[in-house]
DNA sequence: TAATATTGCTGACTAAAGTCAGAAAGGGGA
DNA sequence: TCCCCTTTCTGACTTTAGTCAGCAATATTA
């Protein structure tokens, strides 16, 4: 029998076959491996000097050579940071960013090898998401962002379908929203998302009401990223952020079928109270107090 | 919204680096990558030279000299082959064996990371195993076995499982099974097993029935395999050891569920007959003339 | 048996990667 | 201001990686 280790250890064989021959392709631009990983870091919205060579695992003489070799090809600037001028920060030039897209072809042609000739499309992108959400749950970050961001739109409304599919009750997100956007913005209410390489996976947001109280809205997990424990991990961070305001009490609802969300309120803290609106898909409702 | 080739490459991205990882950690061991490359290549049960440089895509100068390198450090012998002197054969020695092992320790240390604290186990396999095959598509190679192989066995039963389960139908491998095992050996018969990087991903074989014809047995196709093209590559495979056993004509009975599978047949030159057995599984009888 | 192919080895390179000590320059606190 | 810290650069290496032409041994085939 084929062994549960077995089984992803097939999985790191094939993939690392598959960013070999990528990098192979790199290679075949005609610039050195760790070139074009400098290249690739700097695409990535890196810009200091310490945070590629941190990224990329880089001697400070190597990363130093290869900055200027980089500079030389008229590829880079590199200029004294702002803020502190021992920290440089290093930009693309308009030849760099050329040169780039190159390689940013390349990789989407991968990307696309692997999805041509392949019917069940949907199927393979679910197994991808879950994938690389388990592979990267230790790099998910966690961002404040501003409730008109488009990527925290995109999690409401991935939540608002979801209600309304999986539980079958038509979800507004006008009836239960929020329409009054300040009250999701600082100094009182906050929006956070989670993001895995640049992919939203998780959104929360805390929204002022009166006096020292907040309400915690729509807490939403991609699917791919549940039981990595995320949910707990922003929970948390909201709390922080709705202590520093002044808060002392966050409310929330919740439906009853969502049994994993109903099993983190129990477990943090949160004790069911009274219904306390009347959105017709709230069956559930808990406080904290922090 | 995240477009279907970001969610590819945010998988390619949380791969690559975890193998970057895995290739630091040999790093760590104290071996240059490609010696270790040309160890690993070595367990994975490569042992001719001209196989391990074709692998690793290694230059044979640098070849020879790493294996000089690693024959110096008593981890390998080299000799000339049996069969051909010229191809010459690598093997470990006892040293090699031990420093390997530490190398697939880390391996298997990275893998079970990957499980570990994950509650929903079999989801997760599942999608790695579909990721797997769609990724390892081009490197599924299909092999001749003795029908009592047990990765062979492995996939009968898997086929019978899924037979039962899913069509709901009590299936019996001794009711409609070959006890004569020798009529699915050579000169008349024949099994062919489909593995992915040594994972059994698809089974078939042809029972030699009288005179010039002969019948196949349980086409099974792991369900991360499907829709990858593996059954047609198979069965014209199967038809051309028929063909030169010397038999004229084919015939093989199927489930009316297996869509897929009907359709396989008829878009490849097989025709729908009377049925030719009293299999209570089997509703559609097919023949195809070689 | 002679001509031709295959396989791997060797030598002689060039290029890239990795290491390390020390210098230079900016930042920040006493 | 002085002292100590951080960050990057430079020079002077060593080690790996990668290339290529030519050679030697063995196989294959006419």
């Amino acid at each position: 029998m084929v062994t549960n280790l077995q089984r992803i250890r097939r999985l790191n064989r094939i993939l690392s076959r598959q960013s070999g021959a990528l990098n192979q392709s790199f290679l075949g631009r005609g610039r050195p491996l760790n070139a074009a990983r400098v290249l690739w870091s700097l695409s990535q919205g890196k810009s200091e000097v310490s945070d590629i060579r941190a990224d990329l695992e880089l001697d400070s003489g190597l990363m130093s050579r290869l900055l200027r070799s980089l500079e030389e090809d008229g590829l880079i600037e590199v200029r004294p940071g702002e803020k502190d001028a021992r920290k440089r920060t290093v930009t693309f030039t308009q030849a760099g960013r050329e040169e780039f897209a190159v390689y940013d072809k390349l990789s989407d042609d991968v990307a696309a090898k692997v999805l041509a000739d392949y019917d069940a499309q949907e199927k393979l992108l679910e197994a991808v998401d879950l994938v690389a959400s388990v592979y990267g749950r230790d790099h998910i970050e966690i961002i404040e962002v501003d409730p008109e961001d488009k990527r925290f739109v995109d999690c409401t409304q991935s939540f608002a379908r979801e209600v309304t599919e999986e539980l079958n009750i038509p979800f507004s997100l006008e009836k239960t929203g929020t329409t009054d956007l300040s009250t999701l913005r600082p100094p009182k209410g906050i929006c956070l998302l989670a993001l895995s390489e640049d992919m939203p996976v998780g959104s929360v947001s805390v929204k002022a009401h009166a006096d020292a109280e907040g309400e915690v809205k729509r807490m939403w997990i991609h699917p791919s990223a549940r039981g990595l424990g995320l949910s707990t991990r922003m929970m948390r961070q909201l709390e922080d952020h709705a202590r520093s305001f002044g808060m002392t009490r966050l409310v929330l609802d919740t439906n009853g079928k969502l049994t994993a969300a109903l099993g983190l309120y129990q477990n943090s803290g949160w004790s069911e109270i009274e219904r306390y609106n009347d959105n017709p898909y709230a069956q559930h409702f808990f406080e904290k107090w922090l």
